[in-house]
Order: C-alpha cells, then sequence, then structure tokens
DNA sequence: TTGTGTTTTATTGCCTCC
DNA sequence: GGAGGCAATAAAACACAA
C-alpha cells in the first residue's frame, strides 16, 4: 500500500460532496470548479486527485452509472467516456478483490479460534482415555480404591471402584473434591452390569468399558483431521 | 540510482442480456 | 448481433529500501 502523491491543480470542495444522479432529463450535478483539461496525449496517465475524488464519490453513489452519466462525468473530468468506464470497472474489481479479503480474514479468525477449541477438547479427551484405562486395569484387579479423574478446570470425577461395582461422583466448579459431594451436587452413579459393560443413571450417560476405547478410536479419522 | 514490489490504467477475450 | 460487464493480464506509474 501506499499513497498518491500527486498533487492537485484545482480547489479541493472545502464539504464533502454528495453526488446526484441525475435523471434521464437532469444534467450531472458537479460542484462548480474549473474544467479538467483533457491533455492526455494518449499516454497512460495516472488521474489527478481532484479526478479520484469526484470518481469516488460517484461510485459510493452508484457503482454502476449509466452510459448517459458516465459521458457527463467524462466531460467534466476532461476524460474520454471509456476512461470513466473503464475506471468504473477496475474499481468494482478492487471493491470486490478488498471484500474478499475481509471475509478471508473473519473466516480465518473464525477457524483459529474453533481449531484451538478443538485442540483443547483433544488434549482433555486424550487425558480422560488415559484415565479410563486406569481405571479399567484397577476394576479388573479388584481393588477398593478412590480413583480422581480429572477432566477440566471445574469438572472433577471421583470413582470408588470395589471389585463389581463403581460410584462415580462428578464435581463442578470446585477445586477440591470433597467440596462438592454436599447437597445439590451432580452425582453419577455407574453400575457394572452382567457382561462387564458400566451404564450410569444419569440420562444419556451410558458407555461399556469393554468397548471404551474401541469406541473412541472408531472416530479416529475425525479426531486426527 | 536502481531494483523490486504495489497500484493504477488500459486491453483482450469471453459471457450474458435485451 | 451489439452493448456492457467481468476476469485475466499487460504495462506504466509510483513508493521505497539498499
Amino acid at each position: 500500500m501506499f499513497e498518491r502523491r500527486g498533487t492537485s491543480a484545482y480547489p479541493i470542495p472545502s464539504t464533502a460532496w454528495t453526488p446526484q444522479i441525475p435523471s434521464d432529463e437532469e444534467e450531472l450535478q458537479l460542484p462548480s470548479m474549473p474544467s479538467f483539461s483533457s491533455s492526455n496525449n494518449n499516454s497512460k496517465r495516472r488521474f489527478n486527485d481532484d479526478q479520484v475524488r469526484f470518481l469516488e464519490s460517484m461510485y459510493q453513489a452508484d457503482s454502476r452509472p449509466a452510459l448517459r452519466v458516465k459521458q457527463q462525468l467524462a466531460n467534466k473530468l476532461g476524460l474520454q467516456p471509456r476512461q470513466v468506464a473503464i475506471w468504473f470497472q477496475n474499481k468494482r474489481a478492487r471493491s470486490k478483490s478488498k471484500e474478499i479479503e475481509q471475509e478471508y480474514s473473519i473466516l480465518k479468525a473464525s477457524y483459529d479460534d474453533l481449531a484451538s477449541k478443538f485442540q483443547s477438547l483433544k488434549r482433555e479427551n486424550e487425558s480422560l482415555h488415559i484415565q479410563v484405562q486406569r481405571l479399567r486395569q484397577l476394576t479388573v484387579k479388584g481393588g477398593n480404591e478412590n480413583i480422581e479423574l480429572e477432566t477440566d478446570d471445574t469438572t472433577k470425577v471421583l470413582l470408588q471402584t470395589s471389585s463389581h461395582e463403581l460410584h462415580g461422583t462428578i464435581c463442578q466448579n470446585s477445586t477440591e473434591i470433597t467440596d462438592c459431594w454436599g447437597e445439590g451436587s451432580n452425582v453419577l452413579y455407574m453400575h457394572r452390569i452382567a457382561d462387564g459393560s458400566l451404564t450410569s443413571t444419569e440420562d444419556g450417560y451410558i458407555f461399556e468399558t469393554n468397548d471404551l476405547i474401541d469406541n473412541s478410536t472408531r472416530n479416529s479419522e475425525w479426531w486426527e483431521m
């Protein structure tokens, strides 16, 4: 990006000017100012600041002006009608390109945010798998032990194991698991059933220990994204 | 001053619409 | 079929660092 350096040979209107798009009978209204000289001896010249300013203003009002408007604008600016038409065409292309750039930035920010959340969930998931494996080993041994599963900053699960039964407690918003064993805490009871699977009394909270690891790897493509 | 990257003006060819 | 729009691209103008 760089700024146009050119100096203006014409006075710049002191107040913002909004072009009025003329009807069929009207003439294009431009602020009074000296006509632009058409000293365009067929070499490629950049339009001066005033010409660009007027064209920009017109573009704001109408990005696709009618032929007659373009002709009148060309007369006022000392340009060929074709130059004006091409300027509008290029301007539309530049605007579209900028718009796409902005949309890309928004989408990228959104993607980065999602990717970050995904990574953190993935880490949590991996940690849970390790802890579940540990739990399985202990239940197979038939020990009698309290196991604390850490899921994230605000949730902890305590499982009390014996040879054939598991009791799980979910503690939320507590750093110490014992803090939340009181009234109102969210308690999850999981029971071993005949075939070795685990089930809980919470709605929709059923999983099978024999399959747990396999279940997690069934959708491994999704996690490997 | 020069080389390089960016921006602007202009051309070309294709497409759509009336 | 002609007019006008768009995408791709060329070429000139320009900014700027080395």
